[in-house]
DNA sequence: CCTTTACCTCAAGTTTACTTGAGGTTTTAG
DNA sequence: CTAAAACCTCAAGTAAACTTGAGGTAAAGG
């Protein structure tokens, strides 16, 4: 049974068949079909979707993620080497999420600790606002990459 | 000047207007008016704003932020213990997630070591599959609270 | 005073990521 | 062989988080 059904893949990878067909339209999955015209999915499939929904975790679009699977072949399952190279990819993207959550978590400590009645020392509000200079405000540690 | 308008507080705190009047229709903040109807805001208002937008950082939904809201008074500046204990509650809920980031690193650690050709001991893929036992599949480490 | 900039409200539009449903075909289990 | 379960396509709906636009009022600078 080398390949799997759409229900299969759905089933062991815990997402809806739907969410398959969407995958597929948004060429982050690919598919065969059998004579019967029915989707059938390599099993390197699920990793694939594995990665999508670890990738959602850390903020990533499915228009990223495409673009990162870019690398990968549509057809044929990838190799180790193919992997490896995403695999290091979302990890650095990891550690600087991670990373970015930990200076967020300090100033929330800083916060804690410095009571903020004043604002004028809060860690968290005054990262940009310099107490109220003009221009633009504490726009804090988002915004790393047009999110808005 | 205490109060701010609408425009001076969406660019101090680097959002749009608009977002500052939905976020208002959403009780996430609240404003007072001047003879002419428009909008004034505190200046805990800001706080509240680099509150939102760190928080959203985490993941965090809006309904959410409103609910940790819920126990700051809406039209007087909240107390020094008031913020610290929002902050607290933020920090742990950030804690944790910084904790699931770094076990989803590790499993991509594992990946990149295990090359995962043969699926058969990748630690990202196989984290629930045991090898295509019946039932559900390599639901990893998202779906903590009923994302789907 | 007058014009430009900032505000106001309310309705409708946008994007992302899916889900639901209708109407019909294929597989599979008994 | 037949009935239920699984698939198929395509269109439309949903939810979150905003944004845009129209039509009109207020405030601020020269």
């Amino acid at each position: 049974m080398a390949e799997l059904s759409v229900g299969q893949v759905a089933s062991r990878c815990g997402v809806k068949v739907s969410t398959l067909h969407f995958y597929e339209t948004k060429g982050l999955i690919f598919s065969s079909r059998n004579a019967g015209n029915q989707r059938r999915f390599g099993r390197d499939t699920m990793r694939r979707v594995s990665l999508i929904k670890a990738a959602q975790q850390l903020g990533v679009s499915l228009d990223e993620i495409q673009h990162a699977f870019a690398s990968l072949p549509s057809y044929t399952a990838p190799t180790q080497a193919q992997w490896q190279s995403m695999a290091t990819g979302w990890q650095i993207r990891l550690n600087e999420r991670i990373k970015r959550l930990q200076a967020l978590s300090d100033s929330l400590t800083g916060c804690i600790g410095c009571g903020c009645l004043s604002m004028k020392n809060c860690p968290l509000y005054n990262s940009q606002d310099k107490l109220g200079k003009v221009g633009s405000g504490p726009v804090l540690l988002q915004r790393k990459a047009g999110q808005q």
